[in-house]
DNA sequence: TTATAAATTACGGGAAACCGTAAAACGGAG
DNA sequence: CTCCGTTTTACGGTTTCCCGTAATTTATAA
């Protein structure tokens, strides 16, 4: 089992909440912080003295507040501390449902186990501090599900560009400008119409609100 | 200081920790639920029993599992409550942040206080219990501000009907049909028009997709 | 009831978006 | 370099949307 644990996580009551966990699994030595910056600090500084932590639970979003901070959410934080001690294993434990968030936490962040704020997440954070302490990965239960489904249509990064634009006001029209603009190569008028096509019919949709509102959900914009 | 309290709260961390707060406070009566249909019928029997609780401690939004609910989530429950036991008073602990809904909270469902699940939560929390106790109201700090600033436009049952239609891919043109069927009285394509128009220049948007991604920010849809 | 104001709807011209087709540019393989 | 296939762009007709004006209906008060 983990004997030197650090909770990165902004929202008190939920913070009080894994210290409780990490009670029940008898883990004594352990910190947390309401800051990603200050969980940074603290890793770098426990792997300079030569007792790093084991073990790093982490929200993803972390509030802004009057105290500037470097890190502005999780995943920054993973990052920084991975370049700091890759061999640390890392929870994420977050509200986030959106499986393309939390797909990519595995493949790009690298981390060993998701666990939802959900109706047993208590339970669900313990069994994975278990597994980990195992040296297996943990994905959460509601994930597996989500994995599979979806997958309708593979968004490319013009195809973001398109509608992040869209939802913040250009018209069509004047797309072509702002992508020659940024250097994007596929430019072309028609080719964002195809673009804009061919995303509504992959998904049945007929409107570009409805294609921005579930992306929105998806979190893609 | 209350001495019979009633959580409801789903997200398991979350109701352990508001379990704490309460121990803190060195209130020992009290139970909690992790769905509103249990906490109805808990605050029904106290009330039927003579022995009512006087606090319900509860978030708005609850998930939805193989468990069949009556009760969606927290503002159906406040209602049910309040209508039992007109008396109780009502602390409402959720990650809400949108304005138009904590205010909605204040006015249509009367509740006591609103803390946000944030950076201080748990000592907010206590605070609000001790304020309430006392007779008093309790506004979360963060809100006051958010009040003020907004209203640059007040949504209209229409608009938002006419908003979730598009968002639904309704066409414009075909939007008066869908309002003469469901008997809803301006129907006519102008007045859609015009209504879009409108928001649009309030907000100072210039195309349907941003009105759509506000919205869907405030929960307007 | 009638006059007046407000809201709703009808209409029409112009802009933007949609959609199919064809032309042009690009990228290997030989 | 040429050929071939793919991607990108250009163009034109049609639909939908936008927006101003005018007509109509509804509401309100004298």
């Amino acid at each position: 089992m983990f004997e030197k644990v650090l909770i990165a996580e902004d929202h008190e009551s939920t913070n009080i909440s894994v210290q409780k966990t990490l009670g029940d699994l008898a883990i004594t030595q352990y910190d947390y912080v309401y800051y990603c910056d200050d969980a940074l600090l603290r890793i770098s500084k426990s792997v300079l003295a030569q007792q790093p932590y084991q073990l790093l639970i982490t929200d993803i979003s972390f509030e802004e507040d009057h105290r500037e901070q470097k890190l502005k959410n999780g995943i920054e934080l993973i990052m920084k501390v991975k370049a700091v001690d890759p061999t640390i294993k890392v929870i994420v434990f977050s509200a986030e449902d959106r499986p393309n968030i939390i797909e990519g936490l595995f493949k790009d962040q690298g981390i060993d186990a998701y666990v939802r704020k959900a109706r047993h997440d208590a339970k669900e954070l313990k069994l994975a501090i278990e597994t980990i302490s195992k040296g297996k990965k943990h994905l959460a239960n509601q994930l597996r599900q989500g994995v599979k489904e979806k997958n309708l249509h593979e968004f490319t990064t013009l195809d973001i560009t398109i509608l992040t634009l869209l939802s913040q006001g250009v018209l069509q029209k004047d797309i072509p400008l702002y992508l020659q603009k940024n250097n994007i190569k596929p430019s072309g008028l028609s080719t964002i119409e195809k673009r804009l096509s061919h995303m509504k019919e992959m998904l049945e949709f007929s409107k570009n609100e409805q294609l921005i509102v579930f992306c929105k959900d998806l979190g893609i914009i």
